[in-house]
DNA sequence: AATGAATGAGCCTTCATTCAT
DNA sequence: GATGAATGAAGGCTCATTCAT
């Protein structure tokens, strides 16, 4: 660590450069979105040249890349998804903490709310970053939850009515920050900061296990005309 | 084949120009978003020329709220909220229309998707037309669920508990265009187009009715003391 | 031509702007090359904008391509590989015709030198561009000649002497932009313009043709020994 | 292996490095030129930092003026123009030579084929590293062969027909470098490598030698007048 | 003596917009 | 009324060079 001074420049500048480079980065590609954003505001904000993001990361996709990876890794390291809940809790409780954990990564003050704008464009747009991303934690997530919600509802995880009801949860969750525009617009009572996680998170977990403690047993689940002309039967 | 343009002005040709540039705007804003979208490109689909956009809109983003104006229209008489259900019916079966209609709009085969493809831009990335579009067409439909959902639940429309609810349904609906590429990535068994409208409109009826017939009580919506009364079982 | 007032702008400033592009762009080309050319340079010239370039012709490359494809055109019309030489004229002459219009294209005054400056750097570092080159107009050019010295060598086209032949013909022709540079260094007496065409080709015409007329008839033709060996007998 | 550098000044590693450095900037220069030639591509081959061009060199120029004087002067140490040939050996035999080492140092296999190749570049593009090379290498070669040509042709060394004949014999030489491109697309048959250094150099001796054995005697060689005059006889 | 992080000038390209016709 | 040639601002990226260490 000393030894630095002989070799000619300071690594660790290097290395502060980068994470400057990094935090800018999310500030801006959570702003505008990865087309919209320019490398010469992110360099400004780094306070560094304009050719530091090639010079650092090589070009701008891979920046965004790597900001994409490192706010996630921040994101479930600080919020993993069942929040320490205990292996042996039941499923209704470590759904709630699935739920809670979720909102809080959307809510966090600070870099990880990155994270869930940037998710929210990669819906909209996706670029080759978010494969990598599915594949190494929500994949995993989905099949976490797709557990949780078979043994609550009772039957198989492949069944369809396990797979409609993950929706409905996670739907619920995602909302806040696929909507947060217009949320804001059509209920302008609806605070959304930090300090409404607990109430949306009851609310959203509440919702879900009363839904699927009653959820009506379907026999045949498609179309109207053939449920009427089946329910005679 | 515009040999009229010889012979002065034509107004239907100026008309019917005007409209085929709406065609092509809105097929090329809800492919690749506002930004991304080039004149150029919407010129060419529209088989006119580079400057009829500015021409007849005067620039590229009174075009697109006139775009997302039109498509608005065109999703709304196709599939009004309450889809033909009588006045007097159930609020239950108000609901189960309104979810139909939604998802129908945003299934639906042909030009009426870019409706919900330009809106889930919007979500993430607002621009000036959606304030007009949020007052003429969705604050009345937010204040007719939220009536709706009141009479469900059989409390005021004004009730934390009846705007919760209302977003768990509405998120449930948009979830389906807002996180597609999500959907098809985690669930590739799950079929996304017009022919799983009603599965997918009877599951969050369903899902929904369950959750708010049975939704427990609470004095103390928010927060911890819940959990930790919980916790002290 | 007249109609052009009724669709808009003037297709004449069009061509007239393109045309006057190849022009500043031949110039640049030839003098710097295709790598150190710069649109910038290539646009001042021209009189026009910084976009026109791409406007035009799309990128600097399709610019390129069409300047060489221009200039060859021009310079082929202009000074033919057997320059009206009748056809039944004997292959001595046409070689003489063949060798002069070689060192009029290179001499030329004007856009035509353009021509072969840009071959000069086609040879030491050749683009795209050059294959098409070949296979049009090239190609038949160097089976011309072999023909041509078959002919005057008595022997097949395939011959390893007809082809080395050619080379020496040919050679000594395009030294004259090859080498300019290091002729006018090393022998500043000599003067390198259009007045020396007749000069030069009459030259090579002779030299190459005492050449061929005598060459020695050679059996093996490699390595020294055997040359010392032949020069005793 | 570099600890040296720990324990202040090693001026063994400093030239090994600066050796290193010219060795890997040949081959750049060669391959893709001067302009296109990058700093970090010589100094990554080299084993060397980035500003190591900088530091030894002073910038990439005299880096370049470097190499070209060092490649030249290894070229005609192994090659010299009259490769041993005994100063009493007829000229017929020293423009043998002559030829031979033209060619030899032209398609010498390793480094030094980036003196041909660089030449190459120069005759195009020359940089100022040029003309010292012209003073102290290349204009003593021209006065060499001007002689022998002179004694063959038997006229003054100020001839003009000893002039063009110098061109004659060096042309056919610089050909096989400078057409490297063409000759491997139009001739494909023929092989470019130092096995056919005997092949061509016999070709290029007898055929000048045959050539200048029997040139026509003019008394007044420019110009058409004296083709018609010719074409008269 | 030697390093490598950082710079800034400059390149090609894109695109909404303008304006004479 | 409508055109399309032309514009200029701005974007991503490259590269020789500098300078503190």
């Amino acid at each position: 660590m000393n030894l630095k001074s002989l070799s000619g420049a300071d690594p660790l500048a290097h290395d502060e450069t980068r994470r400057q480079l990094l935090e800018a980065a999310g500030g801006v590609f959570a702003e505008v979105g990865f087309r919209n954003a320019t490398v010469r505001e992110i360099c400004r904000r780094a306070g560094a040249n304009v050719a530091a993001v090639n010079y650092h990361f090589g070009d701008k996709e891979t920046l965004y890349a790597e900001v994409l990876r490192h706010s996630q890794q921040r994101a479930f390291e600080k919020y993993p998804p069942l929040m320490g809940v205990p292996a042996d809790a039941p499923p209704e409780e470590k759904l709630r903490a699935f739920v809670r954990s979720f909102l809080l990564r959307i809510f966090d003050d600070g870099s990880i709310t990155w994270f869930g704008k940037m998710m929210s464009r990669e819906m909209v747009e996706p670029t080759g970053a978010l494969d990598a991303l599915v594949a190494e934690r929500l994949q995993p997530m989905a099949d976490l939850l797709r557990g949780l919600v078979a043994e609550i509802l009772d039957c198989s995880p492949d069944d369809e009515k396990v797979r409609l009801s993950c929706f409905s949860v996670v739907s619920q969750c995602v909302f806040y920050h696929h909507c947060r525009t217009m949320i804001t617009r059509l209920f302008p009572e609806q605070r959304l900061d930090a300090s409404v996680v607990e109430q949306l998170a009851g609310h959203i977990a509440r919702f879900s296990l009363a839904a699927m403690k009653h959820l009506p047993d379907l026999k045949t689940p498609r179309s109207k005309p053939v449920l009427a002309a089946r329910r005679r039967r």
